[in-house]
DNA sequence: AAATTTCTGTCACATAAGTGTCATAGATCG
DNA sequence: CGATCTATGACACTTATGTGACAGAAATTT
């Protein structure tokens, strides 16, 4: 499945250049010069990457930066931000709102291009709308449907969320911070005692009598999702 | 188990932009804006890595590097050293007092963090998520998860801590006083006998019936993992 | 807009798992 | 053989996790 990439730039020559590199290299591009219309089409098609111009119209880019981090679906879209020479102040900034990684003008496509896939690379399977599989479970992102064997099994939201980051990263701890951090939002102030609660809710909605357990609890550290006993 | 770093940096905004990226990546992390505080802290608690400003107030960031490296604990974290544009003299003299790498600002945070991760991973391979192996035991830190010729252990908390650290350095005695203060912390006021019970705990729990002994006891020195004679 | 259903976050309490210490028995050394 | 040092089982205690209930929020239906 190609990626897809949505470029947020004002200058119709630059957008444009970019436009042509990222579809050589396979990607679906989409772009608009206004912060506003970024965020609409982000809420419309999640993209898999955002390349965003510090200065735009109608919106500046650290707020819609700030905008996407802040909503939780698209909180953990990766963003590039361009800068031109001479903002290195608000590089700073850009960056502290969440950036994930950022590019002075004038640079080569060539950079751009290795960067983007950088970041790709790292946070891929949860926005490419891949399908996510482990043992017999199968999660289909865009569809927001669970199988296991099959089986189309019922989840709530925040359940359904919290299997998907498990399996975004199965085989691995998370801590309860972790994923309050990831599941709920980096700013929500939760409880680590309401994670086990729904760790029971997932796991009830899960398990299927005389299947073995897919979460397992590391005591002192947290849950991970675990095929083998 | 997550990584510990100590950020120094008394520019608040760019610190606050590190603290948000090191905790996105599952860090856990301090700061501070001051050079004596950092002292303090890290006598307080030693980080795993420590991303120093040059340039900070009441002391530079070149002295509490030199002091870093003085005392014994702290003379092997890894250290690395953020300098602004034009301070490339300095960059060299901070090498030579013993920073472990430098960073020029403005810099992308995906490099940091890049460069973070591969001083970790030299100087504490687990932390950076790499499998320990030793003889037929694996140990995957990530996973938190132990396997003897492919079967699944279990272990408690202290155990885990006790023999990860065993495998991140074989075949060397670690008194038990050293033990104490890596796997329960330097400030825990602990018996020295305990740790005989949790080495106790550790055989019982990783040896098969059959199998070689792999924790020895050196009389009157400590324990130390080793596999024949 | 009201009624209903589903979902959420917290609590209090039950259960389970792990902890540190001790007394005693066993080893080892010179 | 006495002086040390280490292994072991028992145990009282601390801490972490599982669970059911519940009231309020949010979404859905009527």
């Amino acid at each position: 499945m190609q990626p897809s990439v949505l470029i947020v730039e004002d200058d119709t020559a630059l957008s444009e250049l970019l436009q042509w590199h990222f579809n050589s290299e396979g990607y679906d591009v989409r772009a608009t010069a206004d912060g506003e219309d970024a965020l609409i089409m982000v809420r419309e098609e999640m993209p898999d990457l955002i390349v965003l111009d510090w200065m735009i119209e109608s919106l500046s880019g650290v707020e819609v930066c700030r905008q996407l981090r802040k909503a939780r679906e698209s909180a953990r879209v990766p963003i590039m931000m361009l800068t031109a020479r001479g903002e290195e102040e608000d590089k700073i900034r850009g960056l502290k709102t969440g950036a994930d990684d950022y590019l002075t003008k004038p640079f080569s496509p060539r950079e751009l291009l290795a960067r983007a896939e950088a970041l790709l690379r790292r946070s891929r399977p949860a926005l490419a709308g891949e399908m996510l599989a482990f043992a017999d479970l199968e999660l289909d992102p865009a569809a927001h449907r669970v199988k296991r064997g099959g089986e189309v099994l019922h989840l709530g939201p925040t359940e359904f969320r919290l299997l998907r980051h498990f399996m975004e990263k199965p085989r691995r701890v998370h801590s309860r911070q972790q994923l309050i951090d990831a599941v709920w939002g980096m700013d929500k102030e939760i409880d680590e005692r309401t994670v086990d609660v729904h760790i029971r809710r997932l796991r009830q909605a899960i398990d299927r009598p005389g299947s073995t357990e897919l979460i397992r609890t590391i005591r002192s550290a947290g849950y991970a999702m675990d095929d083998a006993a």
